[in-house]
DNA sequence: CAAACGCATGAATGATTGCTCATTTGTTCA
DNA sequence: TGAACAAATGAGCAATCATTCATGCGTTTG
C-alpha cells in the first residue's frame, strides 16, 4: 500500500525549511560530513573544512540552535557530535541523489 | 556491518549544499508537498500554496533547473511533477525529523 | 597572576535570495 | 485576427546569509 501523503500546514512547510536549510551550505555539509565519522572539536573542524576558526564556529552555533549537533566540552576544547541519525540519513540520501544525478549526465 | 561513510570533497559538498537549498524555502516545500499528490498546473499551486502567479513561477523554475520537477505543456497549461523518488524521500524524512523534533519538545 | 590556548560572539560587509511589478511569450477561442 | 487566459521572464528591492575582523570568555599552565 501507498504510504498517506499528508497536506503540510504552513508551519510545518516552515520547519521542514528551516531544516534544509540547515543543510544548504557547503560549510555545515562538510561540517556534518566530518562529524559521520564521530566527534570532533572546532579547531580540527577549521583544519578540515577551509574557512576561519570564527566562521566554523558561527555556522556550528547554527547547527546547534537546528539541534542537529550537540557540544560537549572537555578542558579547553568543545567536542561537537551528530545530535541524531535523521541528520545522518538527510545527508546520505542526499549525497545518493547527487552521485546519481551527476553520474547520468557526466559531469 | 556499517556502512563506509565517504569523506565529501568540495564539488560534492557544494552540489549537495544546492540540493538541500532547494529544498530550504517554504513555498519550495510547500510546492513539491502539492506535487507529491500529482501533477499540477502553475495557477492551482499558486492557489494552494499561496505567492503570485509570478513568484511560484520563479521558484518553479529553480526546481526545474536542479531537476527536481519536471514540467509538461497541455494546450495553455503547464504541468509541473516531481522529477523522481527522491524528492519526495527526502522530503518525507525532513518531515518525519521536523515531526519528532517539535513532538518532543512540546512545540 | 599572567600569558596562551580554544572557542564564542557582535559588528560590518558583500553576496545571495524571494518577492513584486511590468512585460512578453504561447495558446485557445470568439 | 484580436481578446483573454496561462505561464515565463527581467528588473528592482528589501531581507537574509556567510564570511571576516576584532574582541571577550573560559580554561590551562608557567
Amino acid at each position: 500500500m501507498v504510504q498517506t501523503i499528508p497536506t503540510i500546514d504552513e508551519t510545518t512547510a516552515t520547519n521542514l525549511a528551516a531544516l534544509f536549510k540547515a543543510l544548504a551550505d557547503p560549510t555545515r555539509v562538510r561540517l556534518i560530513a566530518c562529524l559521520l565519522h564521530g566527534e570532533c572539536c572546532v579547531h580540527e573542524l577549521a583544519e578540515i573544512v577551509g574557512p576561519s576558526q570564527s566562521a566554523v564556529s558561527h555556522q556550528l552555533r547554527l547547527l546547534r540552535t537546528m539541534r542537529l549537533v550537540n557540544a560537549r566540552r572537555e578542558g579547553r576544547h568543545v567536542y561537537y557530535s551528530l545530535a541524531d541519525d535523521h541528520v545522518a540519513t538527510l545527508l546520505q540520501m542526499g549525497l545518493e541523489h547527487v552521485q546519481e544525478i551527476h553520474a547520468e549526465q557526466g559531469e
